[in-house]
DNA sequence: TGCCGGTTTGACCATATGGACAAACACGGG
DNA sequence: CCCGTGTTTGTCCATATGGTCAAACCGGCA
């Protein structure tokens, strides 16, 4: 990979991001068959045809534009960890999670997307790798629950909701626009609404503390 | 309209349902453009044509669906009430939340693309009927704050999680399954999805009672 | 300079699909 | 029985779009 054959190949990398993002951008609004590849060459400044020798077919393109959102959707969750303190775990967790939904809401919305439609490509993932994950992180939060340092809640419902508030934050941007004239772009409302979210979780799967 | 000019008006009528039904099964999948009006048709058993008799086009149809759709979802919270206990009035309104994701998950769903995509077609109405009652539910609840009955939060990011976490069993109907293996539609998981989700906000938004 | 692998382009095609349209049909009233 | 209004269907068309293909291009190397 560091290794060019001929030529320079990093400006041939640089095209395939630059495909893969612009098609993130258009897939993330319109989804697969809203979206032609003409748009996406345009948008990425390069040919149909070109973009086509890059990837063989829209699906193609499709496919490896998800390959890369799972990755970062599920980074925030890898790092939760359990040897912090359960109320410091989850609260970094939520602000994790609303920077990326600040940061890539084209990622959480075409995350979304692909979930509303079944996941016909990620099924195989969500099965094996996020259910592991998933399964892991929440033996921690029951050993919290065990040992009284949280409120009895099932952990699997919790992680739900977490995952749940803070992407709506992304996926609901027009609404929450339209409710509040603020999105996450604004650092203050940022702020507020990481906040208010950890209150809320907080409180409500604190132990005796609160 | 409960005139019929001639003939039965019923049937008529019947048949505008079952497209419209038929065409929020499929929207809600695949959205407007993963859509095609032979589809529909077929899924309504009616022919193409036919359907464009009574739709004079696919996104007049779309519209229609996106109509009825607005009104269903704006239901449940039409019904929160001033005169309630806060709690009770919070937990009976992620029932009724969490009773429309079972059983109206497809509009849950189209309600979600919709809002993904920049909701075009509703944005007026969320910039006036959805911002009225919103703006009126949240007084209600800063009126339940201020009298120190809630714990001080911002009653627009309460409304906001409430949604978020009673959809998300709608929207990512997928992930729940491959997570828990269940749905909404089983009625132990149903209880206790509302059991949890009504435990954390309750407690996250309890006053001294909790 | 002339070859050669990788890259880029434009022309072209097959298909899917939204929708127009006119003919056929059903049926109640005259 | 027949006419007219409202309904239903089959045929046809224009367009958009995913994808193919062969030709052109480019930069290093002998």
């Amino acid at each position: 990979m560091t290794k060019p054959k001929t030529k320079a190949a990093a400006p041939i990398q640089n095209k395939r991001e630059a495909v893969l993002a612009a098609a993130l951008g258009l897939f993330s609004r319109f989804g697969l068959h809203g979206t032609s590849v003409d748009q996406v060459a345009a948008r990425a400044g390069v040919s149909k045809s070109n973009l086509l020798y890059y990837f063989a077919s829209k699906e193609e393109l499709y496919i490896c534009v998800l390959r890369d959102l799972l990755e970062l959707w599920l980074a925030p969750l890898r790092e939760f960890s359990a040897e912090q303190d359960p109320q410091q775990a989850i609260a970094d967790y939520i602000r994790r999670k609303l920077v990326v939904s600040r940061d890539s809401p084209d990622a959480s919305r075409l995350f979304c997307l692909e979930m509303i439609q079944g996941a016909p490509l990620l099924r195989d993932e969500l099965d094996r790798e996020l259910h592991d994950i998933v399964e892991r992180k929440s033996a921690v939060i029951q050993g919290w629950i065990d040992a009284g340092r949280l409120a009895k809640v099932d952990p699997v419902h919790l992680i739900f909701m977490v995952w749940a508030t803070t992407q709506h934050y992304a996926d609901f941007a027009v609404q929450v626009q339209a409710l509040t004239g603020k999105t996450l772009a604004d650092p203050v409302f940022f702020e507020q609404t990481v906040a208010n979210v950890q209150a809320v979780v907080l409180r409500g799967v604190g132990g005796g503390v609160w």
